[in-house]
DNA sequence: AGCACGCCGACT
DNA sequence: GTCGGCGTGCTC
C-alpha cells in the first residue's frame, strides 16, 4: 500500500488524488471504507482498511474482500470517507483485490447514476456491471494473445504427415494466435504440445494493440451516407444522433466510417448490436476493414473471455469492442464513439434483476464521456423519434438504398372466406410453386412456434392448459407433445381427452412446425428449411443452416429470428401470414413492434437486380396500421401512432414505472400493492397517475399469482422524485416480507 | 439474497 | 429423544 495505488494509466486517476487529498486532516484511523456488496439492500457498508493499513490508501472502485455475516464476500469502495471506525460494529476488509480502482471516474459516476435511476442498490449494479471472474474476486486476466511460432527449420524435422507437420506447415508462414489455429486446424493442441516437447514450436504472447489486420478498402460512400458521415464527425463532444435509414441503405457503412475516424484519433469506439446482429459475417465484415482486432463481447463467451475483452478495454487496449447489451458495462478510458445498431429492438433492456435500458444508458455515458451516440435503425423507436423531432438528436435520414434497389411492392391478401390449408390459402401456395418453380427463395413468416397453439377435444371444448400457468400449452413435435411457452413445462400429448374420454383431440390453429410440415408435403421436390428457437437452438446454427442453403430455390419458415441477420440474396418473396393477433393487443406498444417486425421482414426481399415482393395474409385488409404502413411507410405509421400516444398520455409523452409483485396466493401481491398505490398517493408529487393493482396480462405464471401496479408522469423527474419518497417506504412494508416483488422503471413489456 | 437462530412433527 | 420444516431478523 504505497503511492503506487494511483499510478493508473486511467483518465479518473487524477481525480481521485483529488479527492483522497481534499480529506480533512486527521488521524487515518478515523476514515472508513464504504463499501458496495451484492446484496439487496440499498445501503453502503463501513468497514476498516485491512491490516491497519489506512483507508485513504484504498483506491475509490476496487474490489474489496470483507465479512458479512457468518460469510465472505466482493464488494467495491464506493467511498473512502469521514465514518467512525470504532464504531462496535465496524468490522475490518480482509484484502484489497485492486492496486488501480476498476470501476472509476465516468464509468462509476454513470453506474452510480443508473443505481439512482433504477432504484436499485449500488452493489447489486456494480455486481451486474462486472464480468463473473471479476465480480468474483479473480485477478486481472493477461490481455495478451496467445499465439505460437514455429522454430527455424522445424518443418524439414517432421517428414511423416499427420497433423504435427499439418501444424508445422501453417505456422511456417508466420505465427498464428491461438483464435486462429483454432479456425485453421481443429485439434491443435495436442501437437503442439508434442512438438513444443521437442522444441520444433514455442507459445509466445502477443499484445492485442500489436496484432496487425489486414485492411479491406472502404467502399465509396453515396451523398446520404457522406452527409451523414460527416456530420458525425463534426460533433465535438457529446451529441446525439438518430441514423434513420431504410433497409439496405448502408448505415454499417456510416457506421465504419465514423469507426475508422474515432480510431484515427487514437480513441476506443463501442458499438452495440442485438444479439442476431453479432452473426460471424457482420464481425468478420468490421475485422476486415477497421485495420484494428474486433473484440466481441456476446452471451457465446465463457467467462475468462469476457474477463478479458472487459479488462483490454480497461486497459486501453481494446480499440473496437462490438457486443450485445451487457457491454455497455465496458470501461472506455479512451472513449471516442458509441454506436447503438438497431436502436429500437427490445433486446437492450433487460427484463429480469437489474431492468437497465442498454440505449438508453448509452446516452447518458455518452453524455458523461463528452462522445458522440449514434443511434441507428431503419424503424426507430417512438421515443428515438420524438427526441429527434424535439430536436434533442440530430436526425439522419438515408433513404436512398444500394444500388438504386427499388422498395419491394407489397400485396394485402383478404383472406375473410376463404379456405386455408395449414393457415395458407390458395393464392400464397400458388405463388409459392412459383417462386420455387423460377428458381427463387420464399420466406414464410409466422410468429408462433411449435405445431399448434391449442390442442382442444372436438367433443367436448377440453383444451390442454399448463397447470402452473392460466395458458394453453403448445402442441409440438406433430401433435406427440405439450409445451408451456410460458414456463417451459412438458408433457407427452393425451391419446384420448382428459375430460370426456373421446378420441377427437385436434390441434387447432397453425405455429411453424405445422407449416413446415405441410410445406414438406406441398413442395417434396424443394428444401424447406424452420428457422425457430426450437431449431436453431446453437448459436451459429443458423448460420450454418443457411449456408448450406446456399443460393437454391427453397422456402423458409420462421419467426422473428428470420426478420434479421444473414444475407439472403437469392429471396424474392416474403409472406407474412398470422399477424393478425398483434392488431388488437392490448399493450400500448404492440402496434410499434408490429410495425417494425413488417418493416424488418419485408426489407428481406429483393435485391436491386431483382425486386422483391411482399404478401400480407390478414382479415382485416383495412385496418389502419396495415393502411398507414403499406401506403406512407413507417414514417407515417409513426406520426399517427405518436399522435394517439400523446392524445392518450403514453410514452414518450408520459415516463411509466411498473410495480410488479407475485405470490402463491393472489391476496399477498394486492395487499402489498394497496400500500405501495397509497404511498404514492401519499408522496404528493403533482400530476402522478398510479393505476392498479390490476391482474398482470398473464395473471398465473409458473404456479405463482400475479398482480400489478402501474405509475405515470408527463415528467421523469415527478416520477423520480416519487419514486425516490415510495420506494424506502415499499421496502419496509411488511406486506412485502412474504411476495417476490420488483419495480421496472420505462418498463417496456407491461408483462 | 444468504444465513443463523428458533420453535414444532415423523424417524433411528 | 433427534433431524429438519421454513418463519423472522440481520448483515457495517
Amino acid at each position: 500500500m504505497c503511492a503506487q495505488t494511483f499510478t493508473t494509466p486511467n483518465a479518473g486517476s487524477a481525480k481521485l488524488v483529488a479527492t483522497v487529498a481534499r480529506l480533512p486532516r486527521m488521524s487515518s484511523d478515523r476514515a472508513v471504507l464504504r463499501v458496495a456488496l451484492p446484496v439487496p439492500l440499498a445501503r453502503l457498508f463501513d468497514y476498516r482498511a485491512p491490516g491497519g493499513a489506512h483507508a485513504e490508501h484504498a483506491a475509490v472502485g476496487g474490489r474489496v474482500r470483507v465479512p458479512f455475516g457468518s460469510r465472505e464476500l466482493i464488494g467495491v469502495v464506493a467511498e473512502v470517507g469521514d465514518g467512525d471506525p470504532s464504531a462496535r460494529e465496524t468490522r475490518e476488509a480482509l484484502d484489497l483485490l485492486d492496486v488501480a480502482p476498476l470501476l472509476h471516474g465516468e464509468l462509476l459516476g454513470s453506474l452510480q447514476w443508473l443505481s439512482r435511476y433504477v432504484h436499485a442498490p449500488l452493489g447489486e449494479v456494480l455486481a451486474t456491471a462486472l464480468p463473473a471472474d471479476l465480480r468474483q474476486g479473480q485477478p486481472l486476466p493477461d490481455t495478451h494473445i496467445a499465439g505460437w511460432r514455429a522454430m527455424a527449420g522445424a518443418l524439414e524435422r517432421v517428414t511423416r504427415d499427420g497433423a504435427p507437420r499439418r501444424l508445422l506447415a501453417l505456422l511456417a508462414q508466420g505465427a498464428l494466435s491461438e483464435d486462429a489455429l483454432d479456425d485453421l486446424q481443429p485439434g491443435w493442441r495436442t501437437a503442439a504440445r508434442g512438438l513444443a516437447k521437442r522444441g520444433l514450436v514455442e507459445e509466445l504472447r502477443i499484445d492485442a494493440t500489436a496484432a496487425p489486420v489486414a485492411t479491406q478498402p472502404a467502399p465509396v460512400l453515396n451523398d446520404e451516407q457522406r452527409a451523414a458521415a460527416e456530420a458525425i464527425a463534426g460533433i465535438d463532444g457529446f451529441g446525439a444522433v438518430l441514423l434513420d435509414g431504410v433497409t439496405g441503405s448502408g448505415k454499417t457503412e456510416v457506421y465504419l466510417h465514423a469507426i475508422a475516424q474515432c480510431l484515427a484519433r487514437g480513441r476506443q469506439a463501442l458499438v452495440l448490436v442485438p444479439e442476431i446482429g453479432l452473426a460471424p459475417q457482420t464481425l468478420a465484415r468490421f475485422r476486415a476493414r477497421l485495420g484494428v482486432p474486433v473484440h466481441a463481447l456476446h452471451s457465446g463467451l465463457n467467462d475468462t473471455e469476457r474477463a478479458r475483452v472487459w479488462t483490454a478495454a480497461w486497459r486501453g487496449e481494446a480499440r473496437v469492442i462490438v457486443g450485445t447489451r451487457s457491454a455497455i458495462f465496458t470501461p472506455l478510458p479512451h472513449a471516442g464513439l458509441i454506436v447503438v445498431d438497431e436502436e429500437h429492438d427490445g433486446s437492450y433492456k433487460q427484463q429480469d434483476g437489474i431492468r437497465y435500458h442498454a440505449r438508453d444508458f448509452a446516452l447518458v455515458r455518452g453524455k458523461a464521456l463528452g462522445v458522440p451516440v449514434v443511434l441507428g435503425s431503419a424503424t426507430p423507436s417512438l421515443e428515438s423519434l420524438q427526441n429527434a423531432h424535439a430536436g434533442r438528436y440530430a436526425h439522419l435520414r438515408l433513404m436512398q438504398r444500394a444500388g438504386n434497389a427499388k422498395p419491394p411492392s407489397v400485396r394485402v391478401l383478404d383472406i375473410r372466406k376463404r379456405q386455408l390449408d395449414a393457415g395458407l390459402s390458395n393464392e400464397l401456395i400458388a405463388k409459392l410453386e412459383a417462386t420455387l418453380q423460377a428458381g427463387g427463395q420464399a420466406l414464410v413468416f409466422k410468429n408462433r412456434r411449435g405445431y399448434a397453439p391449442v390442442l382442444l377435444c372436438h367433443d367436448c371444448g377440453w383444451s390442454a392448459q399448463c397447470k402452473r400457468c392460466e395458458a394453453p400449452m403448445t402442441v409440438h413435435a406433430a401433435g406427440r407433445r405439450l409445451q408451456c411457452h410460458h414456463c417451459g413445462a412438458r408433457q407427452p400429448a393425451p391419446q384420448a381427452c382428459p375430460d370426456c374420454g373421446g378420441l377427437a383431440l385436434q390441434p387447432q390453429g397453425v405455429g411453424t412446425e405445422r407449416l413446415e410440415e405441410r410445406l414438406i408435403e406441398r413442395f417434396p421436390d424443394f428444401n424447406v428449411l424452420r428457422v425457430d428457437r426450437g431449431s436453431t437452438r446453437r448459436r451459429d446454427a443458423l448460420e450454418t443452416l443457411l449456408g448450406e442453403l446456399g443460393a437454391q430455390p427453397g422456402v423458409l419458415v420462421g419467426t422473428q429470428m428470420l426478420a434479421k441477420g444473414h444475407d439472403l440474396p437469392n429471396l424474392t418473396l416474403v409472406a407474412v401470414v398470422g399477424i393478425d393477433e398483434g392488431l388488437f393487443s392490448a399493450d400500448f406498444r404492440a402496434g410499434e413492434k408490429l410495425a417494425q417486425l413488417l418493416i424488418q421482414v419485408a426489407g428481406r426481399a429483393g435485391r436491386a437486380e431483382r425486386p422483391g415482393e411482399v404478401w400480407l395474409q390478414t382479415h382485416h385488409p383495412e385496418h389502419p396500421l396495415l393502411q398507414t404502413l403499406i401506403n406512407g411507410g413507417y414514417h407515417a405509421f409513426a406520426d399517427a401512432e405518436l399522435a394517439l400516444r400523446e392524445a392518450a398520455g403514453f410514452p414518450p409523452f408520459a415516463h411509466l414505472a411498473l410495480v410488479r409483485a407475485e405470490a402463491k396466493d393472489a391476496a399477498s401481491p394486492l395487499a402489498f400493492l394497496e400500500v405501495a398505490k397509497a404511498a404514492f398517493r401519499e408522496c404528493g408529487v403533482a400530476g402522478l397517475e398510479v393505476h392498479g393493482p390490476l391482474p398482470a396480462p398473464m395473471p398465473r405464471r409458473a404456479g405463482f399469482q400475479r398482480s400489478q401496479l402501474l405509475v405515470s408522469s408527463p415528467q421523469r423527474r415527478a416520477l423520480q422524485a416519487a419514486l425516490d419518497m415510495a420506494m424506502p417506504v415499499l421496502r419496509d412494508a411488511p406486506e412485502a416480507r412474504r411476495l417476490r416483488w420488483s419495480l421496472d422503471v420505462d418498463p417496456v413489456d407491461l408483462y
